[in-house]
Parts: C-alpha cells; sequence; structure tokens
DNA sequence: ACAGGCATGTAAATAGTTACATGATTCG
DNA sequence: CGAATCATGTAACTATTTACATGCCTGT
C-alpha cells in the first residue's frame, strides 16, 4: 500500500500521542511547513483514510458539548511509518521564486538585480526571527521527551537561513563592486 | 492581468532570443528546474496564454518537413517580466523528504537517524556534482552574454548544497559523539 | 455580547505531473 | 534500419490551496 508523504506527516504526528485533526494542523504549522506543509483539505481525508486501512484508530473524545475526534497510531501504523522512515528520501523540491527573479535579473537595468538580493535577503531575516520564537518551545520540548531531532531540524533550518542571508549580502556587494552605484571615483 | 510564475519563466526564456517550446523546456531543465521547475503539460499551454494575451508573438519557423514554432516576446511582454521582476517575490517553498525522514527519526531505534542524514548528504553531493557539470556551459555563456545572474545563482546552489552535505556530516557526528554504537562507557 | 480559538469538514479552483499520441530528422 | 532527439500537443490524474459552512467554548 503506496502511502503520499502527508499521511506519513499525520502518522508521525500521532506517533507519540493521539490528537485530532485540528492539533495536527496546529503542529504541523509550527514545525514541519517549513519543509513539508498540510492543510485541513489534506488531513481530515487523509486521517479517514488511515482509518480505514488500519494504521490509525479514531476515538470519541468530546470537550463538553464540542465533538472531537483524537487518532492514536496503532501497531501496523508504526510499522508503516518505521518502513517509510528507513526507505531513502525521494522529494526534494525548492520553489524559490526570489532565485527566480535573479536568475532573469539580466532583463532589468543594471543597478536593480540588487534589489532582488535585499528582498531575498530580507525574507531569510525574517524567517529566522519566525524560527527563533518557536526554539523555546522546541527546547523544553526536548527536555521533556527527550527526542534530539525535532530541534534538531529547527537549528538546520536557521543555520540555513542565516547562510542563505549572508550569500545575498556577499552577491549584493559583489554587483555593487561590478557596478558603483553609477559614475563613483 | 495576473500571471502565474510559470509564465514568467517562459517570458524571462524567451526575452534574450526567440525560443520554441521544446526549447524553452530543455533551458529550464539545464537551469531553474533546481528552484523551478515546468512540464510540456505547463509550457505549451501557457504559450498559447502569453499569445493570446500578446505577450509572445509566434512564429513559424519549420526545421525541413518538421513543423516549429519560436516564440519571441513583444513590447508588452517584457514591459511585464520587468514589472514582475521588480515586485517581491512571494513563494518561497521547500519539500524536503528528508528533513520530515529526520524531524520524525525519533520513532526509529537510536542509531538510525544517522542513515538518514547519510542518505541526504548522499543526495546533496550528488546534487553538486550535476551543478557542475553545468557550470562550463554557463560560464561561456556569461562571456558571451555578459549577463552574471544565471552563473551566480548556479554558484549559488553549489554553495548551497555544499553547506546542506557539511551540515549533515556535523549532525551524523554529533548523533555518533551522543550514542556511541551502543554500549559504551 | 463578541472576539478568538477549538473543531470538523467539503467544494471548487488551481497547479502540476505523467503518460501517451503523432510524426520528422539525424546519426551511427 | 533503429535509436535518440526534435517538436507539439492533450487527457487523465494527483496534489494542494482556498474559501466557506457549521457550531461550541472561553475570556473580556
Amino acid at each position: 500500500m503506496e502511502l503520499s508523504p502527508t499521511a506519513y506527516v499525520i502518522l508521525g504526528m500521532v506517533s507519540r500521542e493521539p490528537r485530532s485533526g485540528y492539533e495536527i494542523k496546529a503542529l504541523v504549522d509550527r514545525t514541519t511547513r517549513f519543509f513539508w506543509a498540510a492543510s485541513y483539505g489534506q488531513i481530515y481525508p487523509e486521517l479517514k483514510r488511515l482509518a480505514a486501512a488500519g494504521l490509525v484508530e479514531g476515538r470519541d473524545e468530546p470537550r463538553g458539548e464540542r465533538r472531537r475526534t483524537v487518532y492514536a497510531i496503532t501497531a501496523a501504523g508504526t510499522e508503516a511509518l518505521r518502513e517509510w522512515l528507513r526507505r531513502p528520501p525521494e522529494t526534494y523540491e525548492v520553489r524559490d521564486e526570489g532565485l527566480l527573479k535573479l536568475f532573469f535579473a539580466g532583463a532589468l537595468p543594471a543597478a536593480e538585480g540588487v534589489a532582488i538580493l535585499r528582498d531575498m535577503r530580507a525574507h531569510h531575516l525574517d524567517l529566522i526571527e519566525r524560527l527563533r520564537e518557536i526554539e523555546p518551545k522546541a527546547e523544553e520540548k526536548e527536555d521533556r521527551t527527550g527526542d534530539p531531532y525535532p530541534l534538531m531540524v529547527l537549528y538546520g533550518g536557521i543555520e540555513l537561513s542565516e547562510w542563505f542571508a549572508d550569500w545575498c549580502e556577499r552577491m549584493e556587494s559583489r554587483l555593487l563592486e561590478a557596478a558603483p552605484t553609477e559614475r563613483s571615483n
């Protein structure tokens, strides 16, 4: 049985403790979103498919009058998750409109490539800030669970963004050296 | 008129010289594919839409009996491309199944996270090699056109992959230090 | 009373890939 | 001659996002 990567995101998210679709979405938004996003439109139908396949089990756990279904992973689900984790990854995709614009920046008057690099840099700086906001929670969680991987991935994301922002800065300087703001020295 | 980023890829590709859909696809595969892919299923219909909108112009230029339509950018097309280049980028998406697996690696027995990092590292090393194969062609092209951006982006991609491969290596060592191959001191 | 968060879900639209069909040309 | 490449295109499928609908609960 072939599952989509998004199915494994869900499996992974319920593997430590049972969660509702809503909680899974919230968790994804705080964690994997940066390298693997998922929307309600995927999560709820996928939960039903996984339940039908016996990889998770839903249980009604209403809070007051508000209905709520939490899903727990089954033995078969744990097996499927591990089996996936052991297969080499297949998808590695980047869709970066900034790099795309930079690639075509030759269609613009000389100095304007610099503006693209500045936008890209600002974006990564902003991303770093948002990732740093997550940090305390992730650190606390590592202390509680002893699982080093989520924090490792978070630090990796921060470092990567720092590399990217730095690269933008270096390329900006290089462009400015090559074409010194128009009439210079 | 709102165009998709893929439309701008096409506009960018025909902005320097007229090209056929087939040539555009081949170019994309050698260049932007690494941060913005496009398939025939997108390119041919999009070329017709762009032609209908007056942003490109198709001309029949058969080679022998083999029919062939090359598309040239129009003044309006150049304007649309420049206008897009000046807008700040919107999309920045990464879909990295390796990072996803690493994130959930806690579901695996201790030592196995290392295997994921090794797979990721191998992938980036391989990517570096493929990018280096493109290098000579890109350098030669920069000499011919004087456009520094495509090569800049290519070097950026290589450096990024090098950073990534190095990070994998460092994280691998860290895991091995933390859990020295089972039963230690 | 109302805003905001909790909770589940679906319909419609958009995006994108894959596979196929067709046929010419070139090179070994 | 056959394989690879040039060349155009479409149909079917899969994935994914967005927007909406519904309704309860908590805090101000």
